[in-house]
DNA sequence: GTTAGCACTCATTGCTTTCGAGTGCTAATG
DNA sequence: CATTAGCACTCGAAAGCAATGAGTGCTAAC
């Protein structure tokens, strides 16, 4: 168990660290207001923690710098989360007003978020296969295409071109319109191919004289994967970050954050509340020397999609674990209050 | 005058630069089976080709690498536009096959063309103003919000949401999309504020009962900026040029490549067929040591937009040239055909 | 238990030296 | 007279080396 000295000059260390990416010297420490010790005291302090596992040095006479342990620890037990008014508010403000549509707001939060923070932001979703189907549109191009239009009940718009063959006659078409917003109005969005597959052709053959191959043409068109969204900000941050001084590592990054399905994959195992990763806890190889900080955000019961941030281990944890939470409840609340009851 | 062998030396200087990235000296020159002259006289004429401003050195004692001059005179009389049989062939099939919606044939077009070429493709465009529209959608979401959808000729479809007064008739708002879509089909969408703002209200006001400032809701949401779109593949890329080995030039690439007003700018002069700007030939500061170059798509009469490729002024100048010219050809081609005789 | 003092370590910086690719010039050659 | 062989010279890159200084660990004194 650490003392409560031992406390005091971890959290200093990290804090000092975080701030100036420099290994931390005894002589510095000592300096500080809040440690009326000497800087052999701290030496000694010093050397207990790197024995402990909580410091690290870059070579044998360097200043100390937090271990990824050390950073755990500051991450559980060291760090009060502190109250973020100025961007609290911003984040309010943004989040409250105007938008009507979710991947506005989604889009939004990305920017803000790695403007805040200086790091790279990542929003995964939002789930489309949660929500439900508001409306579908078809509206004819040309004699032989069209364009699908789905309309979910967050505001979402998908759409589609597709091809139908030249016999079908324009009643028919609207014909079989109608019948899908029938039959599929308020269906989540995860359910649709099944319904497709379901009674809805049979119930199209007694009211659609000539079906032929334009319900497949129809049908290819709406089941259309429907991809995840992925919205990054401030990829270009990180080059800003001393730990990005090398090109080699610059390579490495943007090689990382340009595969999206790899960091859909590790967003998609993300958990309830905010989790945080710290280099090697992390499960991609890629960003093992990174931390990533992931939050859930919600629409009613249903979890939608995560928020996160992607920066370097030395990373401002307090202000990021803040700026997430406010940001992932708000995102919530609106989510919640605005779609919850309208079906 | 350049004498023809001066000619040849120099394409092969160029040539060879180009793809080695390292300044070529006389005696790797001598070495190439087309020229059957020693090094001494390529140092001649090395000299002469440099003191005529063709070539330069790195140092005083140094090979030589090409100038802005020197890939000029390059590009205008050295270059046979090469046949690209392979390529050319991708670039059809992708353009022809199975697309029906021009953004994706635009966003592929960029990746395929980033891909083929390892710099960074920019596409500008579709020039949203030209196309016209086909037809206009409301869709409630709630009592108090609904999203509005306007479809293209083109298969364009954009959509945003707004919110409506609580007490307007879900009739009226259908007589207002009927009279919309009865007045506006076939407008070309940048004359749509014009027609919104002329006769149309006083119309509505004759068919729908309490059109109080709906009207002014609806119009907002279809007169919302239409945001020049841009599309940009391989920004990577630059990260595995050579040129690209120093973490400033990294950071003062990315800081121009991200910000778009800037961009758009760029490729919005752009003219007739294809155009290529060397180093300090470009207006802009930020791209004063990198190469341009840009080739413009259409719609029937109308241009449409631009499509370019950015790179080293060390690039690839003949593939280049030659795949821009393909794949502008193909869009125009497919556009033409596509979109020009429906309305 | 804390601290002052001191020898020791090692990254960083700047200075030389060496090495080699490449040049320019001169003189020889067909 | 155009071409080429030969050679001294230049300069960047890499390697070696000493000086600097921030920081440590340890011991002895308070």
């Amino acid at each position: 168990m650490l003392t409560e000295r031992q406390l005091l000059i971890l959290q200093v260390i990290i804090d000092d660290f975080i701030e100036s990416a420099h290994p931390v010297g005894s002589r510095a420490i000592a300096k500080k207001e809040v440690i009326p010790y000497s800087a052999a005291t701290i030496r000694n302090e010093m050397a207990d923690l790197e024995d402990l596992g909580f410091l690290e040095k870059t070579h044998s006479s360097s200043g100390r710098i937090p271990s990824e342990k050390g950073y755990r620890y500051y991450v559980d037990h060291l760090i009060s989360p502190n109250i973020l008014h100025q961007e609290g508010n911003v984040i309010k403000h943004m989040i409250q007003d105007g938008f009507f549509e979710f991947e506005q707001i989604v889009q939004m939060s990305a920017e803000v978020l790695s403007k805040l923070t200086n790091y790279t932001s990542i929003i995964l979703g939002p789930e489309i296969f949660e929500t439900k189907l508001k409306q579908i549109q078809i509206i004819p191009l040309s004699v032989s295409t069209a364009v699908a239009i789905l309309v979910t009940n967050t505001g979402h718009v998908e759409h589609r071109a597709f091809s139908i063959p030249e016999e079908i006659d324009s009643s028919d078409l609207e014909k079989m319109v109608n019948i899908l917003n029938d039959q599929l109005h308020g269906v989540p969005i995860l359910q649709l191919a099944e319904k497709f597959n379901a009674g809805i052709e049979a119930m199209m053959q007694k009211y659609v004289s000539d079906l032929n191959n334009s319900y497949q043409h129809l049908k290819g068109a709406f089941l259309q994967d429907h991809p995840v969204k992925l919205y990054i900000g401030g990829k270009s941050n990180m080059l800003m970050q001393p730990e990005f001084n090398d090109v080699d590592k610059i390579r490495a990054f943007y090689t990382m954050i340009e595969n999206e399905d790899e960091i859909v994959n590790l967003l998609k195992q993300s958990s309830e509340g905010i989790k945080v990763s710290i280099g090697q806890e992390n499960d991609v190889a890629a960003i093992k020397d990174l931390s990533l900080i992931t939050a859930a955000y919600h629409l009613g019961e249903g979890q939608m999609g995560t928020i996160a941030l992607l920066g370097p281990t030395r990373m401002e944890y307090r202000k990021v674990i803040s700026l997430l939470s406010i940001l992932s409840n708000e995102m919530t609340d609106v989510l919640y209050t605005r779609y919850k009851d309208e079906d």
